[in-house]
DNA sequence: TTAAAAAAAGATATAAAAGTCTTTTTATCT
DNA sequence: AGATAAAAAGACTTTTATATCTTTTTTTAA
């Protein structure tokens, strides 16, 4: 379903959710030594996601990546697809180029719903929304 | 979900299911045409599969590959799982190494419901089932 | 019994994804 | 101002998935 950028894209993001503020920044490095990730890949990572708007940043000393009350309250969705790209919810589960309710693969109707699921929970629920449920729950990242 | 290699075997299969028997066998190249899939690459899955026993097939002129009554009453999961591996339903989808009802990630529930409704389709409905379907209501593959 | 047709097997090539390394820029603190 | 700490940017490497090519084996039919 999702590639392993974009996995580790989503663990980042609701790492820092509930570790970082405007003014508690975080480095690559202890954000991949928790997640047990490649440092430098998770940094490509987190700059891209930064200059999506969907994590900030501060470069210099005491500097590091956080998320802003704005970057919070952003779909989890939109953490995905500024990784995968847009396509991850819709294209066909067959990889047919044309797959549709009116044109059906044999396997579209089960996979509609059951994606449309998760598309519904990334989409409605924020990042800090979802952060809050790993804490309370006490999820592993 | 799928690799696009496991894309192709499903594709292929279904394909088989109303086009072959015993004895009406059918070429890599017509089926490669027909799906428009690269034809040498389909033909590596398509032995992985009859090594398996999921597919048929008979060597020599007028040989090509089939479904025999067995293959066809195969849940097409054996198929998927043949090709990608029996993790792809089980798989967190976070990546992380452990995740399960107990100890579970974020996006756990969601991601569990969606992959069980498909996972039941394709591991009840049988390939012979699934293909019928596909002729009866005129699908595409 | 030879030619041809088809799958099987194995080697090789290409592309995409994942991961690393080096240099540059920006900010902070002394 | 200078040293340092961090992200940003870009080049590079490795690995894995996808795709192709070549040779071998099996079977059929002329």
């Amino acid at each position: 379903m999702f590639s392993k950028s974009c996995k580790y894209a989503i663990r980042a993001v609701l790492y820092m959710a509930y570790k970082t503020s405007p003014d508690q920044r975080v480095g690559v490095k202890e954000i991949s030594d928790t997640l047990d990730v490649p440092g430098p890949f998770l940094a490509k990572l987190l700059q891209q996601l930064t200059r999506n708007n969907l994590v900030s940043s501060i470069k210099g000393p005491n500097g590091g990546f956080f998320l802003s009350e704005k970057n919070r309250n952003e779909p989890l969705r939109k953490v995905v697809e500024c990784i995968d790209g847009p396509e991850v919810f819709s294209a066909c589960i067959l990889g047919l180029p044309v797959c549709s309710s009116e044109n059906p693969c044999p396997l579209h109707t089960q996979a509609f719903i059951y994606r449309e699921g998760l598309l519904q929970m990334v989409g409605k629920k924020t990042v800090a929304e979802i952060a809050a449920q790993v804490s309370q729950e006490g999820l592993s990242v």
